[in-house]
DNA sequence: ATTATCTATAGATCTATAGATAATGC
DNA sequence: ATTATCTATAGATCTATAGATAATGC
């Protein structure tokens, strides 16, 4: 009931955020399986089980690590959505942002493709963060279609998928290969196409 | 210099196409990191060592996967482009055989996105590959535009790594959730948006 | 009194090598 | 003579637990 139990003192707390800063890092380069508590424990000057006091197990740390970075991507989409002009606008400069975040975008981009494994950890979250963006991106787009915005022969649960599969293809590309792909660039002009 | 060097007996020849498909199919579901020798070993009957004999390591191992697969790979691209009458109907027909096998589009998915970090083993080998690719997918692109079989205003530069990066995205989320993601319709859909 | 962290270690698993034996093909 | 495969094992690494000690906050 109480949140008083939770969180422990100020410098547990603390821990817990350096932990979950460097599982994102290590996760990001070389995934969950290449990944050692070890190496996480290490990164933040901890021992292996002092690791384990703050996080019960590997599988727990992922799926917090998760959901973390998430909270962050959906207040980022939703601040976007509501601070831009249009559904585009926004999208751009989420895109921009994680230009800026290779990190972030390798967080997801290395998860979400282990993920696809029906016994990965992740595999339930990430089934469930694509229904909910191609719901949230599909209604936006059907709203900005009324609002006369977005051509009107396009269907927007067609278009959402596609418009999510050319962000995530394209920040894999950028992610192999950052000096031969505009990644910001392409997404814009597939996105002022569909006006 | 000769052949016959090469390729050893009937049996060993066998024995490591076995070795490359048990290989290809637990790589595909649980990424370099989360494939160990000895379950490969296993699953065609053979001692870990027995395995290593064929092929030196595990790095070699994957690297002649990728290249097994990916002979097919552009094989089928190339045999689509010269059967069909465009590249759209091409990527389509390899679209729709990737939805029959999903080891392989699994295989693609998983490992490219592993393969983002500088130190994998098929890092270099994903980069080369996608720029390959770019440049065959452009080149096809401009001749169909010059040909009139596409519209004048887009620029093939720009509409080949897009066109890569639906497709990418398309099957990463095909893969999540199959029954929810129309991958080959999605993919027409786009394509004929490009006439 | 609670929380944070450590040492020590169990028990599994992993890649790879050494060296011996069996099967194959000329 | 060459190729294929095995047993045995080294040496590293991995997750997780048990149990003790130190630090923190009421």
């Amino acid at each position: 009931m109480t949140e008083t139990r939770r969180g422990g003192y100020a410098k547990g707390r603390e821990r817990r955020e350096a932990i979950l800063r460097a599982a994102n890092e290590l996760f990001a380069a070389q995934g969950f399986h290449g990944t050692s508590l070890a190496s996480i424990a290490t990164k933040v000057g901890l021992s292996e089980p002092g690791l384990l006091h703050h996080f019960p197990s590997k599988e727990h740390l992922l799926l917090e690590v998760l959901r973390y970075r998430e909270d962050q991507g959906l207040e980022h989409v939703a601040h976007a959505l509501e601070e831009h002009h249009g559904y585009a606008d926004a999208l751009l400069e989420l895109c921009a942002a994680n230009a800026q975040t290779p990190g972030l975008v390798r967080l997801f981009t290395v998860l979400a493709a282990e993920g696809v494994d029906d016994d990965h950890p992740a595999h339930e979250l990430f089934r469930e963060r694509y229904r909910d963006l191609r719901r949230l991106v599909a209604s936006r787009f059907a709203t900005e279609q009324r609002e006369g915005r977005i051509a009107a022969d396009l269907d927007p649960d067609s278009v959402a998928p596609q418009v999510l599969a050319l962000f995530d293809g394209l920040q894999l590309q950028w992610l192999l290969d950052p000096d031969e792909v505009d990644m910001v660039g392409l997404l814009r002009d597939y996105l002022e196409r569909l006006r």
